[in-house]
Order: C-alpha cells, then structure tokens, then sequence
DNA sequence: GGCTCTAAAGTTTTT
DNA sequence: CTTTAGAGCC
C-alpha cells in the first residue's frame, strides 16, 4: 500500500504504532482518510489480522462507509472480519458471548428509548409518584446520565451530587432507577446504556474474560473520540491496558453532544491518562476556502479549554460570511429559497449542492413551505424513525415477544394490539401476579387458571388465546429463518386483518410500511446468508434492527435536492452551499444554554460545525420576529455573528434590496407541485403529515366516477365516489376482489385501465 | 374495553 | 401553531 497520497501529519498519525496516540484532527482535514490507511497500514505492513483490531465509530453509516473505503484497499474479505462497527453493535456481540457471566438470557432483548420511557411510567404509577413531576422523559434522561457515568442505582446518591437541586423535586428518582433495572432484569431486556454499563461490568468483574478480549484486540481505533461519554471512556481503558495499542481521532471543537453524556475532558486528558501517549494534529483542512476557515476559527476562540491547534486552508481564499437580516421568519425562509433558485439559476451549483441547518426541528416548518413556493426540491433529514413508526413496531414486538417471552414491553404492546377484548384492568391483574409470582407477563397469562388470577372466563380464555398463537408460531420457529416467522406473525396476529378491515385511510400506508418491513428482512436474510453463510435468526435480526436509526438507510432518491437539516444532524457531512438559519439569541445559542458557560461553549462549537460544513459559500440569517409555539417573539442577532471577526463576514442589512426580495419573482419561479421527500427508508406518510408530496410516483390528477381503476394490491375497481377533504381528494373505490375502499388519490398507486 | 374530544406543552439525539 | 396524552363517553 502507499502512503503517498497523505500530508506529513497524515502520515506520520498513520504509521506511528508504538503506543497510545490522540489524533485531534479539525474540521476536513481528512479524519477517515486517516483512520482507513492507519487500518489498512495495520493490516498490510504491521501485518495485523483483521479480527484483531478493533475499529470504533459512533454511527453504523460511519462504520459501514470507512469498511467499504478499507475494502478498496485490501480487498472485501479482510475487510470484512474487521471488528469494526458502533460501540453498541460490537458490545452487544461479547454481552450475547458472555451472557453466561450476567445473569442475562443469551436472548435478550434491547430495548429502545421508547421502551424505556414505557417501563418508567408503568413503575412511576406503580409508585404511586406524581406522573407530573416525574416525566418518563424526565426520569430517563437521569437514569440515562447516571448510567453513562457508570453509576449503579446503589450509588445512585453519593455521586449525583451535582443534581441535588434538581432530585428536590424528584427525590425518588434513585427508587424508580432501582425499579427499573430491576424490571429489566426480569424481562431479559438492556437499554442502550446498559450495553456499556454491562460491558464495564464483565471486564471489571471478570478479568479472565477481558484479557480474552484484551488479547484478541490488539489494536483499538476510536473515532470522534470527543464524543465518547465516562462508560465509553472506561471500556476503551480496560481494553487497551494490556498492550495499549490505541489510537483515538477527534475534534475537541466539534463536541456538540455532551447533552447525551459526551465527555468532552476525555479528549482533552487522554494525553495524561495514557501517558506517553503521542499527539498528532491534522491542521490543514482540504473542504473549505481560507475566508470561511478563518471565520469559523476566530468564532471557536472564544472557548476556553481547547487543545490549541491551528486549523488552516491553502484552497482559493473564497468569499466572507454572508450575514443576512429578515424581518420575521417567513421572509428569512422567503430570502434563503430565493438565494437558492439564484444560485442554481447563475451559477454551476445544483440543488444536492445546497443545505440550510437550523438548531432545532421546528424550524423546518417555514423553510419547506417557502421551498415549496419557489419550486425547490428539498428533502428533510430527521423525523420520526421507520422502526418508530407504531404500525412497524406493533410487529416488531411480536417478533421480540416470540424470542424472549420475558419481554415486558413487548407484551403489553402486542396484547393491546390488535383488539382482542384484554384491557388495562385484565392486564394490571396480569402485572399483579407477575410481580408477586415473580414470573413473566406472558407466563401468567399463558396458564390465568393456574396462577388463580381474577378474571373471568371469557377474558380468561382470551389470554389464553392470545399466548397458544404465539406458542404456536414458537413451536416451529426452529426451522424456519427470520422472513419465514414474520409471515406468519403477521397472519396469526391479525395486524393485517385489522388493518385491511380498518375504515382508516391510514390503514393503507400502515400496510404499505409493514410490506417495506418484510422486505427489509428478507434482504436481511438473504444478505447474511450470502455473506456470513449463517442461517439468520430472529434474534440477530431484531438486535441488528434495535441498532438502526433511520440515517442508517442510504436513499437513493434524494439525487438532486437541497437538504434541510438540524446543525447536529449535519455533522460529518459537507456541502459547497449552506445556510444556517434562525441565528438569534434564545434560540441560537438556545434558551436553554445561555445560563452557563459549558452551554455557550457547546452552543458555539455547534455554530463552529455549522459554518465548517461549508466548502465555497455560508450564510447565516437570523429574523427579528419569529412566530413560536404560537406566539410572535422578537429576538436579538446572535452573540456569535459579532464573534467572528469582521474581516471575514459581509453584513446585509436588509434582505430586501440585497436578496432580490419581491412578490413578483415569487409568482415567477413558483411551480405547481415539486416531488420533496423526507429521509425515510422508503417510507408512505401517513395522510394526516403535511408534506402532501411526500412520494416519488405521479398521483392521479383527475377520476370520475366510473373510472376503471388498476391498485398495486388491491387490484382492478371501479370508482363510486370522488370527493374533497381536508387531506386532499378522496375517492371511493369498489375492487373486484378486496371490497370497497377509501383511498387519498396522492397516496394511492392508481392507474387508469381503460 | 375502545374511541373521541379537550388540554397542556413544546432543544439538539450518533445508539 | 402543532402534537400528544389523558379524561370522558358510548
């Protein structure tokens, strides 16, 4: 392999492998460049098998990308048997290795944050707490803080001295924190927290097992090291003290997560902790031109506590920041649209070339109707989740429920979906006995007569209908793969037969979602069995799927389209043009940080990633009235515009004169309709979202009634009615073999038959 | 036990 | 303005 390609620093960070050493490497200065040739360079030169180094990433998308530029290098196969991956997708693995160790069922089942939230509130009712004060959102996210900082709910007091004012007002947090692993225990079920917190667990506990691993890992990567929280932090320690071959890569300036429990002074004192460890500093970025370099440097001075580093471009020097005043939200989102036709009308940019960031979801609202008026393509990165959505996890749960019974959450949901006449009163009894008993949920209402419980007959045998179903499917789960269970799940559950009985509009984009799931595992199934050439189970499809976000699914329709996206979501990524909008004090820094200086740095470092997205142009625009959560507020400029230094920023007074701001130009440039997508994996919205061209296929425009009509499922119809709604064109439709149904002409695939 | 209406609340979110 | 969660009704 060479190096050749590779600066100095790039190259000496590469082959320097003799000890502990810290990359900290600023915004494009090629961070995975060196992290994919120091791997390969382990592999190729140092001669290292690929199973023995251990490669850390924070997002399965990062994972994924740097797996495949490896594989360019030194071929798919070794790249393959790297262990490389999120910290949670390779803990998991030695967790389900180790189970034996933590008195934990092989089949545990992961629990997402929904999840989570669902089992507190049961336990703060069960309590009897006051469901005001004690917010399950609230209540995990302490939970969720004292996990990230290894501290078990016997500790729970001592530690969390720095939340004292806040447990005043909820002083049994450490209570529900002890209920609560307690219920996960005894549902065979691990939170995203506990995958770290158990990992720390088994090495602490059991030092033959870590030295198995230490021995196993020889070399140890971490990107983003700057985003890694006390758990995480702790892991890499154990792991590495044997043979300390660790290489960790950041950028103390792009820390932006310390919210979610990202430890920032891991980064800034891994030089001490692993003394001597040897520092590296990638300074030159290749993204942007040196003006926006510049600016974004003298705005990141303002934070104290940096790693001092000099972060410098060589590309053409490139325009200043252009700082943009409106009037009121809409006109800001009017002059950004505006500028965006201009730019893809004068010059060679195109609209994939384009992002507006803002700080928070909320802001999208007004950018996408004024994208919509000009005619823009847009997409929207974020939102909810597939794997969110109720009708996907509805059968998810049955999928967990059939691999761990124990399954807590995993019950409720699917004895409550669809309606089979148990309710919450049969169920509190269910729960009841679980507890007394010290059995599962699904235990007691597999045999409601033998565990005496109170209900009638008929409920009594409801339940028992219920769990012999599932039983029944579990009775000949051995043989089948993943693909083959689901099919049956969604017979047997009577999800499709609900669903295909509902009245419900939504019902058909519900169904459309479950047929995207079933395809996504039978892609699972056939992937693992061509690739790992292992039989795929449920239990390995669910963990994989429990690890997944939606910015996992690469779209391959967001070709031409300008993003819009929070400045967190953006992070990473890399766009010649972006706008970063809503830059007012309150919001940008948010109200919620400017109280101290932590939060101002961390709100600054967001700014700082914002503006280092930017490769030719950036724009940042703040509106001096802003409608939010229902009411007008006035807001002040920023405190960060006037940070960065003058030299390196234009102002525009008003938008009016400098944006080409008039209503003519609006009338011109506006289109009728504009295909905009959101960043979902294939996914049908719902008829009650908004976005009313949310899809990729031409709706019908006009039906009579009459009309001969050809649907993907449902077949050949005839149209009964037409009419208008709120939604959009509803139509009435008789079809020969699946009854009378209401569809929403833009959701439904119609096509006329004549 | 399941559906419809009204009230309260409203950052960022790699897993 | 929106969305979501609980109380009330059938």
């Amino acid at each position: 392999m060479t190096t050749s390609s590779l600066n100095e620093q790039q190259k000496a960070a590469v082959m320097y492998n003799e000890g502990p050493s810290l990359v900290i490497a600023g915004a494009g200065s090629g961070k995975t460049r060196v992290l994919t040739y120091k791997i390969a360079y382990l592999m190729e030169v140092v001669g290292l098998k690929p199973y023995q180094i251990m490669a850390l990433t924070f997002t399965n998308k990062a994972a994924r990308e740097m797996k495949q530029r490896i594989a360019t290098m030194v071929g798919e196969e070794k790249a393959r048997h790297l262990a490389m991956g999120t910290f949670h997708s390779q803990f998991v693995k030695i967790l389900r290795a180790e189970s034996s160790y933590l008195d934990l069922p092989s089949n545990f089942t992961v629990y997402d944050t929904s999840d989570s939230k669902s089992l507190i509130k049961s336990i703060v009712k069960e309590m009897q707490l006051d469901d005001k004060t004690y917010k399950p959102s609230a209540v995990l996210s302490r939970i969720s803080a004292a996990k990230n900082k290894m501290i078990m709910p016997e500790a729970y007091d001592d530690a969390a001295g720095a939340s004292v004012d806040f447990m005043r007002r909820m002083p049994k947090v450490k209570a529900v924190y002890a209920a609560y692993q307690n219920r996960l225990r005894q549902a065979g079920a691990v939170d995203f927290d506990d995958m770290l917190c158990l990992t720390n667990r088994l090495f602490a506990q059991y030092p033959q097992v870590l030295e198995k691993y230490q021995n196993r890992f020889q070399y140890i990567l971490v990107d983003e090291y700057q985003d890694t929280n006390y758990a995480q932090y702790l892991i890499i320690k154990a792991l590495a003290a044997k043979h300390h071959r660790v290489c960790v890569v950041g950028d103390d300036s792009q820390s932006i997560y310390a919210f979610r429990g990202a430890d920032i002074s891991n980064i800034l004192h891994f030089q001490k902790e692993y003394a001597p460890a040897k520092l590296f500093k990638l300074e030159q970025n290749y993204r942007s031109t040196q003006m926006l370099v510049e600016a974004a440097n003298s705005l990141i001075a303002h934070n104290r506590g940096r790693i001092p580093k000099h972060v410098f471009s060589e590309n053409a020097a490139g325009e200043p920041v252009q700082v943009v005043e409106a009037y009121s939200d809409t006109e800001e989102a009017h002059m950004v649209a505006m500028r965006i036709a201009r730019l893809t009308r004068s010059t060679t940019a195109s609209y994939g070339d384009i992002a507006v960031l803002y700080r928070i979801n909320a802001l999208s609202r007004s950018l996408e109707d004024a994208m919509r008026n000009q005619g823009i393509p847009y997409v929207i990165y974020g939102g909810q989740s597939f794997y969110q959505r109720k009708e996907i996890k509805d059968v998810l749960a049955y999928l967990r429920l059939l691999v761990n019974p124990s399954d807590e959450e995993a019950f409720k949901r699917c004895v409550n979906y669809p309606a089979r006449g148990i309710g919450e009163t049969t169920i509190n009894k269910v729960k009841e006995v679980s507890s007394t008993q010290q059995v599962s949920l699904f235990e007691v209402a597999s045999n409601p007569l033998a565990y005496n419980l109170p209900v009638n007959a008929p409920t009594a045998k409801r339940l028992m209908a219920f769990t012999e179903s599932l039983q029944h499917i579990a009775a000949n789960m051995q043989q089948q793969n993943a693909y083959e269970v689901a099919v049956q799940v969604l017979n047997m559950s009577g999800i499709v037969n609900a669903l295909k009985a509902s009245a419900d509009i939504a019902a058909e984009s519900d169904l459309q979602n479950i047929d995207q799931l079933l395809g996504g595992i039978k892609e699972y199934v056939d992937k693992q069995l061509e690739e790992e050439g292992q039989e795929p189970t449920l239990a390995a499809y669910l963990t994989e799927v429990a690890l997944l976000t939606d910015a996992d699914n690469d779209s391959s329709d967001d070709a031409d389209k300008v993003t819009l996206m929070t400045v967190h979501a953006a992070k990473g990524l890399e766009f010649p043009h972006v706008f970063v909008v809503g830059l007012e004090e309150e919001l940008f820094p948010s109200c919620k940080d400017v109280e101290s200086t932590e939060g101002i740095e961390e709100e600054r470092r967001l700014l700082y990633v914002a503006i280092t997205r930017a490769k030719e142009q950036c724009f940042l625009s703040y509106a001096k009235s802003r409608f939010r959560n229902g009411k007008t507020m006035y807001g002040m400029p920023s405190r960060f515009i006037r940070e960065i230094d003058k030299r390196y920023v234009q102002h525009h007074a008003k938008g009016v004169s400098s944006f080409d701001f008039s209503r003519k130009d609006d009338s011109f440039f506006s289109r009728p309709t504009f295909v905009a997508q959101r960043k979902m994996p294939g996914l049908v919205a719902k008829p009650s979202a908004v976005s009313a061209n949310t899809q990729s296929f031409t709706p019908l425009q006009h039906v009579v009634v009459g009309q001969k009509v050809l649907h993907e499922k449902f077949g050949i119809g005839v149209v009964s009615l037409v009419e208008e709604s709120a939604s959009g064109t509803r139509v009435k439709v008789q079809f020969e073999h699946s009854g009378e149904r209401l569809l929403l002409l833009k959701f439904a695939k119609l096509k006329i038959i004549d």
